[in-house]
DNA sequence: CTGTTAGCGCATTCAG
DNA sequence: CTGAATGCGCTAACAG
């Protein structure tokens, strides 16, 4: 069982005729006698020709594949943005190389490295929790490829960025906690070296203060995104003399994990604390209760991202284009809504 | 911003020595002068040279990729299959080509083709529920293109398989059920084209029998895996004049869906009805009440699953070889156990 | 319209 | 030890 291949050749002997003619009525080229094209078609075809990328890759210098880096893929949200990337990809012929980094920086650095080995035509890239220098990515700048961002950004790097409003999001669920008569609401944030965790911290800071609801330092708490700080944390909060009545949480597995915490302690939810969370995760609608969330257009960020990618990758323009999505508030039972679960 | 690479033309020229030189020093030859070695070295690494991956895989005839194709990877069953098969991969200096199929046959089609033309090195598949056909699979084995299937197998195609005892898993979840007292319980099953929704319906009715319960057609259940249908069929068999007193559900989305369904209607989980589902998701241990499953070693069997493939690859050996893993029944409280969340 | 030639970048002959 | 030459499979430029 050896690999073997019907080139060109194979089906220009056949039929007698130069490699180059073959070539030509492959490639759809016009000026080819119409019956020898009809032949050469039919001989591919039955011979299960399938033409050689590597040796079009190497003439074409192009390997038409895109890379994408992201942090996790466990949760939904990554998944579901590479369904749009592919989605996108795969209707101009692209394959995406896909590579994950268990929020490692230096498995990030690894995964780039080994994009650029595979002479990706662009890459797509949510950072780790962890990444602070963007050396592994600039190289790919340097080298003419295309770079654009989601999710989590880089913002020294002058290239395409596709995001949602996350201040917005996070303005707007904290309003929802305060509207709904909660006012000792706390914040388990994300780790500063993340945008997303400051814009999403701004956002709750301003609803309090637009609410004239005094900050308390004492709740917010930004911590590493791993699930076992989640524990320390909230029921470090909870022991407070005064333990908060609300709960906005970075993102919906950190909110799921501290609402195992905050019933644990047979404390009741949204009773005695709401909670919310970001992100609209696929399990969000199903646990108890429901989780109110910020939704984002997650599919449509792969979309996105991966159009200004071939954008830049098939014209070599380069315009640092930022792309904001709309966010969505998703009322569910966890902050005492009544929206039907689903 | 155009693409442009270093060569080892650029370097040979930079020091004034032919190419074949410079080839060898970068490839490890023995027999290159130590100085001229050091100096090669250094300067590819001043200049950042990268060697043409199209070019060495034309002359190699391979492209040191593999590919993965899954019917989805919203739920965390797949994307934790293949954090195992990336392990392995790149352990071995092997790209992972990532492809899902939103469990459409057609989408499979067109993703094997894409791989085929990309040149994958090997292919790692589980079928999508709708795959009857093998014709787009069997083209790999054809090519001398090495194919190894898990959880979802091909059983006509004579290469190595990757599962579990499905079987036995079901076996002894149902049992549990049968030991906590439940004797009317129903099975909501996969569609028959997966051997695992057979196998696993086959566990269940052994386990019924050796407990010489009564099986009750009415009970059972084959369904398409879509949500909505879930909606239909949990309905159904509560609004039976006997309804069952314990489900058991070929898998976790499945099962998660349908307790919503049952607590929808004011039911009491495990009190009324107990519930069981199958292969311990990221999010079963959280929702309400946890939920009772059976745990597949999914890391392991990316990781199992990548050292078939690659022991082909590397040896162009040729034994449909099966691997069976183990299960294990966890004990939630969707059927009244006690263990602790988390 | 068709055939011949060259060359993409590299590793590997074969001569020195 | 090193250089020159070959060819992986294909397309494009150049002659007919």
């Amino acid at each position: 069982m050896k690999k073997h291949q019907i080139t060109i050749m194979d089906i220009a002997r056949e039929l007698n005729i130069s490699k180059s003619t073959v070539s030509r009525a492959l490639t759809g080229h016009p000026k080819v006698n119409t019956q020898t094209r009809k032949a050469v078609l039919e001989l591919a075809e039955r011979m299960d020709y399938q033409p050689n990328m590597f040796s079009i890759n190497l003439l074409k210098n192009k390997s038409n594949a895109i890379g994408v880096i992201v942090p996790e893929f466990i949760s939904s949200f990554f998944p579901q943005v590479i369904l749009g990337v592919q989605e996108v990809a795969q209707a101009s012929g692209y394959t995406v190389l896909i590579a994950q980094c268990n929020e490692s920086y230096e498995q990030e650095v690894a995964n780039a490295k080994t994009l650029l080995t595979n002479q990706v035509d662009g890459l797509i890239v949510s950072l780790t929790k962890e990444t602070l220098n963007f050396d592994h990515l600039k190289v790919f700048q340097r080298k003419g490829i295309p770079v654009v961002f989601f999710n989590r950004v880089c913002e020294e790097m002058e290239v395409p960025r596709v995001i949602v409003d996350d201040y917005e999001g996070a303005y707007r669920a904290t309003e929802h906690l305060i509207q709904t008569g909660r006012r000792r609401i706390a914040h388990l944030a994300g780790p500063a070296t993340l945008a997303i965790s400051r814009k999403r911290l701004n956002g709750y800071l301003d609803a309090l203060r637009k609410h004239t609801i005094p900050i308390r330092d004492e709740l917010i708490i930004c911590y590493d995104l791993t699930m076992e700080k989640v524990n320390i944390y909230i029921n470090h909060l909870l022991n407070l003399p005064e333990p908060p009545d609300a709960l906005f949480c970075i993102n919906d597995p950190t909110a799921i994990q501290a609402m195992q915490v905050i019933k644990g302690r047979g404390l009741r939810i949204p009773h005695d604390i709401a909670v919310t969370g970001f992100s609209n995760d696929y399990y969000s609608a199903y646990i108890e209760p429901s989780l109110t969330t910020v939704a984002q257009p997650v599919r449509e960020m792969g979309r996105v991202a991966a159009q200004l990618l071939l954008d830049q990758v098939e014209t070599d323009s380069d315009k640092p284009i930022i792309r904001q999505l709309q966010t969505e508030l998703i009322i569910r039972n966890s902050t005492g809504g009544t929206q039907p679960v689903g």
